[in-house]
DNA sequence: CATTTTTCATTTGTCTGACATTTAAAAGTC
DNA sequence: GACTTTTAAATGTCAGACAAATGAAAAATG
């Protein structure tokens, strides 16, 4: 805090509480408050913003929503700035990425083209670095996805199973970021469809094809049976939303 | 708002106002709330939860720094959902991926990863669908880079441009999004690097590399050219930490 | 003296009530 | 009818107060 002057302007048309956020933001992001630091009570910060402890508060609420601090209370309480935490991260990106999608802002084809864009990257990576943990649970998904009588729900959920062990395979925490809030986003559509008993049959069938090819640690095969699970989801949904658009919305 | 109770529990030990901003978030995203409805005032909203106005704003201003609502002064104001537009998740994205980098919960090996990872399945899109202005803006970075005299910066920001067009050729707005959050987030640490003559000559050949395969609708040859990119940036940057390391901290 | 209990100051969490400012719509005026 | 003024509603901000949690110092106790 020694050289952060962190001044704003009170007769700007922003709402002050946004203005002393982002100059306490800037202040994290720039490095001159470090992880774990405490920032000066909310007292002293009104005093110091010349603002009334209400505003302040606004503003810490504002940083605490994006996880940038959090607050404890007490003697010795006070906003302390956060490391930010991966179940943190995965949670704001997942509720970005899931809002681009359902307000419209984004297609399905274009979620499903860079989600599985993602995916096949990861799938090279998984080829080469894969444990037999993450083989065994791929396969495990793939005999659980063979039970008749499997509710469409708890196929949908060991699809997602069966790709989430892929991309951990890779063994990259971000790109296992990157690819859950694709997935997560696309959730709520894929849960929509019905799965026919022969779109299972093919679906099992590439995913066994995904599977030997990462066993194997043939990367390029991995892609391209990857490349006809993109476009067998692509067809299915498409069909859902043929269905949603002549019965009317929702 | 029909079918939403949206209740919180007093007894919690969780704030308050974050428990209201939680109902209000599960609400906006599940549907119940949709995109320019307007939430009730803040006195109502006060009344519904049974709690003061300050603890509702508060709330209020936890969605306003997620983007998830906006806010209108006047007559016929309040709080509206906000249709989340790209410019607002990019700055949510940038500003988690930045800060998961700067506070070392993610190596820079990681995230360098991750980042070519994704540029390479970019690339396979980009050779198949770039326009002649994406191909143009890649050919004059180049030619950019090329220039003597050119300040470390400079280069690095060129090289961002090059990179930036590389990806946008691929015509996937979701695929942009991840990989801007990927390349500001390691921004500071480029900007650290010193680019020897020889280390930009490798660069300026790799780029024309890509360039040629991406002219050429040659997806792999770009791959395996940005793949010797990732190496070089690698070596690069680890000459800095090592110099980082040797000098002291900063 | 050591240990436990109590007190106390600090800080965040919450409430009440008020006023300022902005804004659109209603009312009034020419 | 077009323009101006008024008004009501909503957010933005402030001031002061009390509640609740919490750690540390002070006091009591063995």
């Amino acid at each position: 805090m020694k050289n952060a002057p962190m001044q704003i302007d009170p007769n700007s048309n922003v709402d002050l509480s946004a203005q002393i956020a982002q100059a306490i933001r800037d202040a994290i992001m720039g490095g001159e408050l470090i992880v774990d630091e405490r920032l000066p009570s909310e007292s002293e910060l009104a005093d110091h913003f010349a603002v009334s402890r209400p505003t302040v508060r606004e503003a810490l609420k504002r940083l605490a929503a994006q996880s940038l601090i959090r607050t404890q209370r007490g003697a010795s309480g006070g906003a302390f700035v956060n490391r930010l935490s991966y179940p943190e991260a995965y949670s704001q990106h997942i509720t970005t990425a899931t809002l681009l999608l359902s307000m419209n802002a984004v297609s399905f084809e274009t979620a499903c083209e860079a989600r599985y864009a993602m995916e096949r990257a990861c799938a090279a990576l998984s080829a080469r670095r894969r444990t037999a943990d993450h083989l065994a649970t791929m396969r495990a998904e793939i005999f659980r996805q063979q039970q008749p009588g499997l509710t469409d729900e708890a196929f949908c959920a060991s699809d997602v199973a069966f790709h989430r062990a892929l991309v951990d395979g890779a063994g990259n925490p971000v790109l296992s970021y990157q690819l859950a809030g694709a997935v997560e986003a696309m959730q709520p559509l894929m849960n929509m469809i019905t799965f026919s008993a022969r779109s299972r049959e093919a679906i099992v069938k590439l995913h066994t094809d995904i599977t030997d090819a990462i066993e194997a640690g043939d990367g390029p095969a991995a892609s391209t049976a990857l490349t006809a699970l993109e476009c067998e989801t692509l067809t299915l949904a498409q069909t859902v939303f043929a269905e949603r658009a002549r019965t009317g919305k929702r």
